[in-house]
DNA sequence: TGTTAGCACTCTTGCCGTTCGACTGCTAAT
DNA sequence: ATTAGCAGTCGAACGGCAAGAGTGCTAACA
């Protein structure tokens, strides 16, 4: 456990860093956050919280700077939280009511005004289960591959491949395709997801079945989250105008990793969450960009429709800012959407 | 006009540039593309070609880089035509017939494929001008603007604002709209773009309208070239991996001028042209963005659709390659929307 | 035991001068 | 008209130097 002036001074540095991302130097904090004690006991105090993996030194003339590990204590515990400036708040307000129209639409402002107010990159992700299955296909493309098909009653035609074992033969696609069907069919495509393969199901008959059984399961869950996302994204370029990205090859390197979108989505979607809650990734913590946190936030958007809002910004992000945005944001959102039902 | 020799000097330069994006000296000339000439000759050589223009010298040890005359004489006279190699060739066919689907997918392909072939940023822009006019109201906002509303046959409400003039009443606004409406009614929206204003159409009756419809018509124009317009762009990033973009400034700047889509449409449009044309604008020259040429190739994709495929490059661009790559594709996209008929 | 002043030490940054090399322009010869 | 040769210019790279920033350590002190 860290004493409270450990984590004063943990505090004073880390957003210290987040504004001015240089490295911070004891005096700096002496004078701008602990005047009442001196430079040299904040030294001390640094070169132990730099023992525990709090801080780094790039080298002995410099200041600290935070490791991720401290982010995120800060974001856990230390962090205070704070309000929009009422201007901005006013500005999100006017923002998403002017532009009240499809679904689309509102995903498309709000990605704007994020990006706008915070500086960073702002990521929207809505998932719609609400299509109901008609039909699962298995075709055998006799080339050891299974072609597995999703039609749904909005008519849309979803695939994806399995490998077939070798000791498969029609009749035995054939009955998988039955107990697929039997399951599956009539149902919200979101019952993929959530889908948990009960082994009471497959008795000694199917117990050949099971890896294969499992292996579609898992296409059927991808390929529906898949076709049923929708990703915006705006901002990239704000980026740009942070410190990290002073050299052309970082800014490359995170413009192209943002090329990947099922990446992003991923990465926003893949801790559900109740409508609301808000999740912080920080750097090499999960399949985050490199150098980057990611803050998203949950939102329902109707029956089987969900939505996620994200931000992405160098770890060394205004996490306070970005976070009573996102607040604001999803309390303005389930408004909308409650009005709109 | 310029000798033989001067000429293969100046394309020798040009040609180096594009490939090296560093000044070229005299030797270099000699030993790869005049070794028949001694380098004194070709220094002269450029000494003149300086003068005249077409080279600049960044500073006196350094060889010299073309100016933007140079890369337009290039481009007009100089360069030689090519070919794609067998390979890239059989990538674009393949890419493209893979991919036959809705025109909004082919759109997307061939950006992405011309991004990949080229590396630079890409951009596909549809003009669909096949609506039909309904009706035009006109709302008269009593804070003396005037909201233009177009009623077209796909139910697609289109708007626009426009500043009235002091001395007009309701009984005027409703003569006008009433004009309006006899002149645009049941014709395409292409009719507006094309639209000349008629001054015969102008009776003493109305001389006090004639400012009046002239706005009211660019309005119109405007709001209906902008619905039916579709942009699709790809690769921005690309642009980073040339050296013209090794500072963050220039890339950011770069990357911003993309984000204005309207303003890369008008560029791609602006000056129509017949099916297959190619229009080249090098950097100052037009409205093209900072440091960068553009080069762009008509197709029709129907009746009263067109569209522009264009490439968005370093001014140091490989035009010869860029050239034929749009060749190829407009060659498929003619022949994918022929057969779609 | 915790805090603090003071100082020696380290390491980066910016600057300056020098050298090296890349090209040119000019001159004089062919 | 062409060319070899040479003097001259300028940028890039390098090394050394001084200044500045911050630290860690020590010793004194509460």
């Amino acid at each position: 456990m860290l004493s409270d002036r450990k984590k004063k001074i943990l505090c004073a540095v880390v957003d210290s860093y987040i504004e001015r991302a240089t490295p911070v130097a004891s005096k700096d904090i002496r004078d701008e956050y602990l005047p009442d004690c001196s430079s040299a006991t904040i030294r001390n105090e640094l070169s132990t919280l730099e023992s525990m993996g709090y801080l780094i030194q790039p080298h002995v003339s410099a200041g600290r700077i935070p490791s991720e590990k401290a982010f995120r204590f800060y974001v856990n515990e230390l962090m205070y939280e704070s309000n929009l400036t009422t201007a901005e708040a006013e500005m999100i307000e006017q923002y998403l009511n002017r532009k009240v129209g499809s679904l689309e639409d509102v995903m498309t402002a709000v990605t704007h005004i994020i990006a706008e107010i915070t500086n960073y990159t702002s990521v929207v992700v809505k998932e719609d289960m609400s299509d109901t299955i008609t039909a699962i296909k298995l075709l055998d493309l006799s080339n050891g591959k299974l072609l597995v098909v999703i039609v749904t009653d909005s008519r849309v035609l979803k695939d994806g491949m399995v490998d077939l074992p070798d000791d498969f033969d029609e009749r035995m696609i054939a009955s998988a395709q039955k107990w697929l069907n039997k399951i599956f069919c009539g149902k919200h495509v979101s019952e993929f997801i959530n889908f948990d393969y009960p082994f009471a199901l497959v008795n000694d008959e199917f117990a050949q079945y099971n890896a294969l059984f499992k292996k579609i399961i898992d296409v059927l869950k991808k390929v529906s989250l898949m076709n049923g996302m929708d990703v915006e994204m705006y901002g990239e370029n704000k980026m740009l105008a942070h410190s990290e990205y002073a050299n052309v090859e970082n800014a490359r390197k995170f413009l192209s990793e943002m090329e990947d979108k099922e990446r992003i989505a991923e990465i926003l979607t893949n801790d559900g969450g109740e409508d609301g809650s808000t999740t912080v990734k920080i750097g090499s913590e999960e399949n985050a960009p490199e150098g980057c946190a990611v803050v998203t936030t949950r939102v329902s958007l109707g029956d089987n429709v969900s939505g996620s809002i994200g931000v992405i910004g160098p770890v060394r992000m205004n996490y306070r800012k970005v976070l009573s945005v996102l607040d604001k944001i999803s309390e303005i959102i389930i408004d909308l959407v409650g009005k709109g039902e």
